[in-house]
DNA sequence: AATGAATGAGCGTTCATTCAT
DNA sequence: TATGAATGAACGCTCATTCAT
């Protein structure tokens, strides 16, 4: 809707009409997210969003079509999130870096944002399994994407022997990135801090939790 | 409700009549619990309960005071069941079994309850952090009972060496659940079997992934 | 909807309830053919045939499926009672009837029922024009018979030499009828009588208003 | 509004502006028109008026100051314009016409307008029953004198002796309109041309289509 | 033990309208 | 001259719930 418009405007001096609505619809985005991460997507009132983003609950609608429709937004925008996070964090790091410590660095930027710094992003973990087959499927490329970026990681440190070649990389990923996701429905923030919890959770996965060890 | 007429009535003969009710009533529990597994409990309703009850929708009254009775009932069942089958999965094991075989058991029977046997257990993951925080807290004693009773499992691991004494039990409980509970999200029967996935889940958690082990 | 319930029922003793529930359907058609007949059909709102048919808004649904099923119902008996109304008329003629009698009486019918008799009919004529293609392409079968009906009237009497064989049927229909129908708007009974007013119809269309044909 | 400071401009040079108002004006006229008549009143939105006007939807309340000034302006030019060009073609007509040849031509005009030429028109007359009646009686006068000249045009053929002098004339003209105006749920271009459709009717209604009036 | 009828609050959505710019 | 943003009332419709039978 809007955005197309927005978008078509000259770049370097946007009107401050064009402006303000990009907050409007971004205080509508920010809403949504929250409540729908808070209560769910079914849970959640066009007039919960309304109130919250401060507007009429009939002005959403010049912004959005839909429920649905924000909905897709607010999911894309969660994925795109984590994922730049994540990357962002990895490409910071030196060349000298091993590949287990890159797997931490993803760990800790994963957490991160969804604990702490990004409302899309847990109602993305939080709502995806409860919303309709074709919500899933409008957010499963990027997904698929973002999971493919942590194979990488695996399979370099794999490739590098940190990692033993028996391991199933995909069962590792899907080990602990749901470790990590389930961590929203019991982290306590109070108790220990986010960056680690990511280490002992990278700690457990590499070292393994056996008392054996330590006999080497 | 009923259910107290039920329990008042003489046990080893119980009326045609009590037994009918009893059967009507389970039905409405079943497809309420499948229902909220596979939609959630907000986009389910009383009426696609009462279709698939095949009872009328005013009836369901007539067994529940409402729909979050019914509610509190699927997520208590819920965790009873998988309660129920990880301590018999453990119990029926010999005198002479390991502790981490023991871990292996309930891994295995907590694992086929949430993924094969028990919707109510499915409801139970699947919805309960969507519900209200009134609804969660009906829940919670049971919940943390569970979770006492693998702490135990863990405790008598670590006690025994199988587990390294420095190892946070808390956090390896939840590592180890969330990922089991995670997989709901995620699992194919026709790629591994639920007996496989346990035995990997445990294995990755007590020997970890590194390949640095190899060189011992 | 309720309407299957109720036929599938023994037809010779209803219960209570279900005559309860035709009353309260009737109610609502009822209400449902006059404020369509009198406002149209989108000026017409579901809460003002609720109030008039003294019912909860809400309620409507459990006789209907939707706005437009409503629509269809009162269409299609709106269509059937002038067919009736017209045949009934037609048939109660003795058999030494000219052709010309028969249409004056068909004439008639058609009249007294969309004037007097039946707000369904009343409905029919006035919105046809104005709800969706798909609501007309329901109703079109219905009206399509009734034309074939004054069709085959038209054709006796032509067969017959009543009416001159050079005669357009189609034609001369449409221009009755048409202006039957249009009579809706403007048609004051205080002025003239229904019966009346459809003989001087007929007269019009039969004789012609030509002042040379008293010269014969 | 604006309307009124055209006209209060000199005539012969209207600044650019005020005729690039004017177009706009009419631009939004001629999309309501169009819209009122393909889909009624009130299933016509001011958005969709301003998108085929192709201009904002709220820039329409610059021109007007309510849906309702549309209808009324539409529904006034509609009457105008048969009524203008139902004169004009009687006028050009030679000293010599006939009353019954006068009738023909207003007959002509009137449905050409209705059918072929004027969206104004065809709006006025399909949507006249389902507005408001104050919409209606805004618009009765001039209704009020197009069937006045209507009712000249008879008297001077009744006065004359080409119509009977027994005939109703307010019937015969409600019966003639009333026909033509239906013909608009009917009329198809590709069978029957509207000058000889309108041939046809002015036919049957002075000579009627007894088959008796060829015994004379 | 169960149903059919009805309720009423609230849902997502639409729409005529307003107003600062 | 015209727009983009916003409003708020009302719309068709859904749903948990009630209650007489």
């Amino acid at each position: 809707m809007i955005k197309d418009k927005i978008k078509t405007s000259k770049p370097q001096e946007k009107s401050q009409r064009a402006r303000k609505s990009e907050v409007t619809r971004k205080r509508i985005l920010d809403a949504s997210a929250e409540l729908f991460g808070e209560q769910g997507y079914f849970a959640t009132t066009l007039r919960q969003i309304a109130k919250r983003a401060k507007i009429d609950a009939g002005s959403i609608y010049y912004y959005f079509d839909s429920k649905d429709e924000i909905l897709d937004e607010v999911m894309e925008i969660g994925i795109r999130a984590v994922a730049d996070a994540v990357k962002e964090a990895v490409d910071a790091l030196p060349d000298t870096t091993t590949n287990r410590e890159k797997l931490e660095a993803a760990t800790k930027a994963h957490l991160n944002t969804l604990l702490k710094f990004n409302a899309y992003t847990s109602a993305n973990i939080a709502i995806f399994a409860q919303v309709s087959s074709e919500a899933q499927n409008r957010n499963r490329k990027l997904r698929q994407d973002y999971a493919a970026y942590w194979h990488e990681l695996f399979d370099a440190a794999q490739k590098s022997g940190e990692i033993s070649p028996t391991t199933d990389l995909s069962l590792v990923r899907l080990f602990l990135l749901g470790s990590i996701n389930w961590s929203m429905q019991w982290y306590d923030p109070k108790k220990k801090s986010i960056d680690e919890l990511a280490l002992s959770f990278c700690e457990m996965m590499f070292d393994g939790i056996s008392g054996a060890n330590t006999e080497c």
